[in-house]
DNA sequence: CTTCAGGGACCGG
DNA sequence: CCGGTCCCTGAA
């Protein structure tokens, strides 16, 4: 299957550190939820799709439906951003679903992306279902109902203090019948499940389900605000407030702003790192 | 070999 | 609100 696109890069979209769902391959990405898909970016202008899915469903998960020229519009307000976004070209933001990015992001509590990286994969080769895509065997992403039916075999992956985090995203979606309905009763309902707090919630409603006005603060965020944005929330405390501010500021897609200074913020340090290396 | 920070959340004061 | 503590890993 062929999709055309455009502005987009699926390099940079899936390396940006906003989900742990797809994994690079030589030539293109996999990722296995239900059934294995394999992309490939053959062009600036053209993805070649194999796997049972289909073009609506690789243009939801890949954020290609999302207007780019005008969110960037909107979110491009000062030279700090400004440049982020010239640093990022054709990033989008992932839509990973509920659970997938649940997982994802409770695991990253106090975590580096190799280690979260490491702990799907993991969780992977202990729940997974192991098939084939074009003579490339790949494992499923562990189901809710597989951990739920299955816990005691959680320890194998090592988690630490973030094992019993999970059992209680498991137990909490195997028995809740969430209704997609809108986006502040499930923050709400999420929000019950112990190892879920503000950060991860965010980063669920951004990334799980591409809710754009969401606005997940860490620590790169937190540096990039301090060093660009100081007045702006001067004298701002609790995580609730920056937030707020900034979603104020940036508007209804606060979250591609995110993570344009995410990516940014990052890319700094990886300046800094090689800089003290010579 | 040891030490320590790392994409936060919880719990107690 | 604030600060100690939580488990494991990889880098130093």
């Amino acid at each position: 299957m062929l999709i055309p696109v455009k502005d987009f890069s699926i390099d940079t979209t899936l390396m940006a550190g906003q989900t742990f769902a797809w994994k690079r391959l030589d030539d293109g990405w996999v990722s296995f939820i239900d059934k294995p898909i394999l992309v490939r970016q053959i062009s600036e202008n053209e993805l070649i799709v194999t796997g049972e899915t289909s073009r609506g469903e690789i243009e939801r998960r890949l954020g290609l439906k999302d207007d780019i020229e005008k969110i960037i519009s909107s979110i491009d307000k000062d030279e700090t951003i400004h440049q982020a976004i010239l640093h990022s070209p054709g990033l989008r933001i992932v839509e990973d679903g509920l659970w997938v990015s649940l997982l994802s992001f409770v695991l990253s509590i106090q975590s580096n992306i190799p280690l979260i990286k490491k702990r799907i994969e993991a969780l992977s080769s202990i729940y997974g279902r192991k098939e084939t895509i074009e003579g490339k065997e790949v494992f499923s992403f562990p189901t809710y109902s597989q951990i739920y039916e299955h816990p005691e075999l959680l320890k194998r992956a090592k988690l630490g203090f973030r094992e019993k985090f999970v059992l209680e995203a498991a137990n909490f979606l195997q028995k809740e019948e969430l209704q997609i309905e809108n986006m502040e009763k499930i923050r709400e309902k999420l929000f019950e499940i112990k190892g879920v707090g503000d950060k991860v919630l965010d980063c669920v409603m951004l990334y799980g389900m591409h809710d754009l006005s969401a606005f997940p603060i860490d620590v790169w965020i937190k540096r990039i605000l301090h060093e660009h944005y100081a007045s702006m929330i001067n004298g701002l405390k609790s995580y609730k407030d920056i937030r707020k501010r900034m979603i104020e500021y940036f508007g209804d897609y606060a979250g591609y702003a995110q993570l344009y200074l995410f990516i940014e913020a990052r890319a700094r340090r990886s300046d800094r790192m090689f800089f003290k290396k010579n």
